[in-house]
DNA sequence: GAGTGGTCTAGACCACATG
DNA sequence: ATGTGGTCTAGACCACTCA
């Protein structure tokens, strides 16, 4: 059946409380206590429920007054786990979708084969992503991963499409540390037309290098991203 | 007393084994029962300091299989500390030096004073900046903070040309915690002109909320800095 | 099946903030 | 003095992994 643990039902309740304005910044969460009693289950349970909304910035406590809802909307997610693509846009995982443009076995090209560390020759695994949220398109990734690492998905299919979950369930290799470089670009006409947006709009690009275990290249990809900032910043002085 | 709590006392004892190396990458702990036998307390207890041991990535759990040690060094703590300018372009700070554009009083505009969370009228101080790393510009930084918050900011002066150390030093205000938000936007003639790049040229812009203690916003600033990818992501497919 | 971490209980006492 | 969150117990059952 699926059953979600309790103390993440308790914490989509509250959160969705908040989100939509029954319970707004500053006010006050009933007591530990209350909620417990409220939901029917233990101060722990509810503890953990209120931990994760403290985790998330939702909500601040404070010692021998209460808890309280934040003044500020948290923006981003802190990027220790770098999350899914899902936590990383900061929405709900069931919002995203991904359509597949490429999934191939080749060879890369040469900035992307030095990265990889893979010896000259040695094929690597293409995987080229539209990643959409609420069904509009917001990115376009571009992975590619050794073959050695990564032979399964030379066959296609990728579980859910996560690739670093089809990684750790399929191969065994679980990535343990990325590093990312932020950076701009304007799209091409190409890119422009998969996104949505106008030739040559301003985007976010990512390139992205991930590791599993030591100092071993699981993937390099670059990302093109829709600025989804609400504030108009080019037009400032 | 003052005496610590159970679960930081062994929060830092595992993290002492796992710093000197008695613990090594992707070694296993002890599993959490035996901890908790060990430290002559309960299971829960062992979770808790186990999970923060998580939270700070020096563990990774892995549900039916044990913890165990990570296999990287974790690196910068991010979003808790933000570092200095320096820190976040990769250089020396002996490299870095700063152009004051402009350091005056007034009203900010309607965004900035409602993410400053200042009531209608509330004067501002405003902190303009060019930075550059070798001589080379590469950043415009429009910092807002509020009057209230930074009077000694009015009358001028930058020690070291670092803003939150001014802050620290002269008005005891300590930035505990800054929010980001990355957007791209393409830069006007003036803003080409004071970076060194052709007009139209993608820039990475940059909106940050820093706060100090609980919610108290300190300043909020929007940066527009050079792309600096040795990659030309703009030529990609 | 044995061992692991994940969830949960029904209490308890303590430290802290505020009226 | 009261109520709050912080810490802690001594169990329990479940879900998952692996031999």
């Amino acid at each position: 059946m699926a059953v979600a643990p309790r103390y993440q039902v308790i914490n989509r309740d509250l959160s969705g409380q908040i989100g939509s304005g029954s319970l707004g910044p500053g006010d006050r969460l009933p007591s530990e206590s209350e909620l417990a009693q409220h939901y029917g289950v233990s101060r722990m349970t509810v503890r953990q429920a209120v931990g994760q909304l403290e985790a998330e910035g939702l909500v601040v406590r404070r010692h021998g007054t209460g808890t309280f809802v934040s003044e500020h909307r948290p923006r981003r997610r802190r990027a220790n786990r770098f999350g899914s693509f899902a936590e990383e846009m900061g929405v709900e995982a069931s919002d995203v979708t991904s359509r597949l443009l490429e999934q191939e076995v080749g060879l890369p090209p040469e900035d992307i084969v030095a990265l990889l560390q893979l010896s000259p020759g040695q094929a690597a695994v293409r995987v080229y992503r539209l990643r959409l949220v609420s069904g509009e398109p917001v990115s376009l990734q571009d992975s590619w991963l050794p073959l050695l690492l990564a032979p399964s998905l030379a066959r296609g299919g990728l579980e859910g499409g996560s690739l670093y979950r089809t990684l750790r369930d399929r191969e065994g290799v679980e990535v343990t540390r990325a590093e990312q470089e932020v950076s701009a670009s304007l799209a091409t006409p190409e890119q422009a037309q998969l996104l949505a947006v106008e030739p040559g709009s301003p985007l976010i690009a990512i390139l992205r290098v991930a590791y599993a275990g030591g100092d071993e290249v699981v993937e390099v990809a670059r990302s093109l991203t829709v600025p989804t900032l609400p504030l108009s910043l080019s037009t400032e002085r």
